[in-house]
DNA sequence: ATGAAAGCGCTAACAA
DNA sequence: TTGTTAGCGCTTTCAT
């Protein structure tokens, strides 16, 4: 009834347990004749090596676990698409958990995976500089990489881009069109640390050109439902022209919100993001964005994991490279605000200006 | 140096390791200065229960593997999303993987995932009727609960919508805003069995009004990139003027190509999808789809699955419930082809005449 | 080339 | 209430 374990294949080959083990793992070990029997009772019995057994022996699981703060958002689900490809590839299987963004979360989760034993683990947390958890899986010599967290000083593993950079890249584009009231959007800081590098880099673009940033922006809630706060920010004496939202989702969140206000884009107001997921290319307008290579950072951590477990030394963070991916939900700014006159739709003719 | 086991507690504690184990498990068997100095020693020793024993032992691992087409695709992240939290409720932890919509790759992702022992498994095929896998699983026993695939006849566990229905209900309401050239776009029909569903849905409420069904469009990629072949549908002599995309993805792609191609939609032509995912609000027009609960099937999913592995007899599959979604890109059709006219910009302004 | 046996960490009989 | 011990399925010395 139950399933046929190593100790029934031994039996209807009539060898020893040892032998069946060997056939499986070192068939050059094992002559024909025996291995043809092995072969011929496992396969009648439908016999399917026991990886907890083994695991057990072994002291290792070849499981990864995987803390991200969801899978609903596209960066994060890319990236564990990226992720488990290259575990299945290199014979690892993948344990991801998600902790809704609450920090207060991400210690149970990471404490649930290291009771199934997982080899080590890669997350995304909230705060990687000020993470009491990262500091006790440090001491507990847990290896771990971190994804999507800004690339520490210290010898942590990560896989990141340089968000600071990649903001200020981003919104010196913007500035370069035309923009001089530049605005940044972002959701809670405390739970992305990531948003508050791209803060920092927003800030770096307005102070090299000159221009004062403005005072964050923060957003209550994700995918919409800020009319009000968008209502108030652009009916302002002298509202922004242009936005930089922390991330793709809120960016195509705060789109619709202008646009169920009757604000156009980029006509009343250009709009920037920060993910590069894939439907900012098909919303309309197509959005503006830095594109993060999420698959293949998820891919990357992984094998830099898988590395460090196999004992390689001098491995070092990744900082992967990004992209300016120019949409049509930025241009440069009217040269006086038009919020009553209408202008003639011009979105389909426009074209960005590129930096020289 | 290695992970500190129940038998470093027992000396700590100088308590035997059953009773180490039943501090942790029979908590109220043991009394109170014994648990006091076993808890202590936990802690001096900062141990964690090592599942992986105790698996071995039970013969179960509490540990659910979940086969997906993949999950670069929202509907089923969203899936994931609720299959994972449900999970974590139960305690249970969940090995997700990805075919990558390769049928031949579905038996190797299941033997992997056994191979690991799971108790269970949950999982999206490409079809579900005719997979020698699933029979294999029955014959086995492996308990297993499918996810999207169409509620079968048989004694098979499944959470899903009524896609036939669901889809003869979306194109009804398209018949009944005026359209009677009525086409239905899809992938491969191979990988999903769901569309062949949908398809018959299709069928369906054109029969049923009359119209003749076209035949099925079959889209060689996902998102975007099939502009040539939508090229030739609308110059056809006799145009759609509505489309019914198989999935959602599928229909923010062709959104994407048809205004690539300049045509309006819905002015030009009226687009459908499936699926519901969260993106469909956001894009303009926002996509008419059928709405899938996708994180509550993966929830009910995984509780069925549960239930099942606890022993409850007389589970039944589980049909949820879809919605209708209207939104801006469909509307009633211009009376003749206005392909060369440029009609005004309607788009804000349109309201859907509702089904009475 | 093959077998016997120990042991990975844990739980559950059974004993005391 | 607590301890002793067998054994879950496997790999790996150590013999032969």
């Amino acid at each position: 009834m139950s399933r046929p374990s190593i100790r029934d294949v031994a039996l209807l080959a009539r060898v020893s347990v040892a032998t069946v083990s060997r056939t499986l793992n070192t068939p050059e070990a094992v002559r024909e004749p025996t291995a043809g029997r092995v072969h011929e009772a496992i396969d009648r019995l439908g016999f399917r090596p026991n990886h907890v057994g083994r695991n057990l022996r072994a002291g290792r699981t070849r499981t990864i676990g995987v803390v991200l703060p969801t899978f609903a958002n596209a960066v994060f689900s890319e990236c564990l698409q990226g992720l488990e490809a290259a575990a299945r590839e290199l014979d690892f299987a993948v344990v991801p958990t998600a902790t809704d963004y609450r920090v207060e979360d991400e210690r149970e989760a990471c404490e649930r995976l290291l009771r199934h034993r997982v080899d080590g683990l890669i997350l995304t947390v909230a705060n990687a500089r000020e993470s009491s958890m990262l500091d006790r899986l440090d001491r507990e010599r847990v290896p771990f990489v971190l994804v999507y967290n800004p690339v520490g000083a210290g010898r942590r593993l990560a896989v990141s881009v340089n968000n600071r950079r990649a903001a200020a890249q981003i919104v010196a584009h913007l500035v370069d069109i035309g923009h001089r009231r530049i605005h940044m959007l972002a959701g809670s800081l405390v739970t992305s640390d990531r948003a508050a590098q791209r803060h920092l880099g927003y800030r770096d673009a307005l102070l090299a050109a000159g221009l004062a940033p403005q005072p964050l922006v923060e957003m209550p809630n994700h995918l919409g439902g800020n009319v009000g706060m968008l209502r108030d920010l652009l009916g302002a004496r002298h509202p922004p022209t242009a936005l930089f939202c922390s991330n793709d989702v809120l960016a195509l969140g705060v789109l619709r919100d202008l646009q169920a206000l009757g604000r156009r884009v980029p006509d009343d107001v250009s709009l920037a993001g920060f993910d590069g997921i894939a439907f900012g290319t098909v919303v309309t307008p197509s959005l503006t964005t830095i594109v993060q290579p999420s698959a293949d950072m998820g891919a990357r951590a992984m094998r830099l994991l898988v590395a460090r477990l196999e004992g390689r030394r001098n491995l070092d963070s990744i900082e992967m490279p990004h992209a300016l991916r120019l949409g049509e939900s930025t241009h440069a700014p009217a040269s006086r605000p038009t919020r009553t006159t209408r202008a003639t739709r011009t979105t389909r003719t426009t074209r960005q200006r590129r930096k020289p």
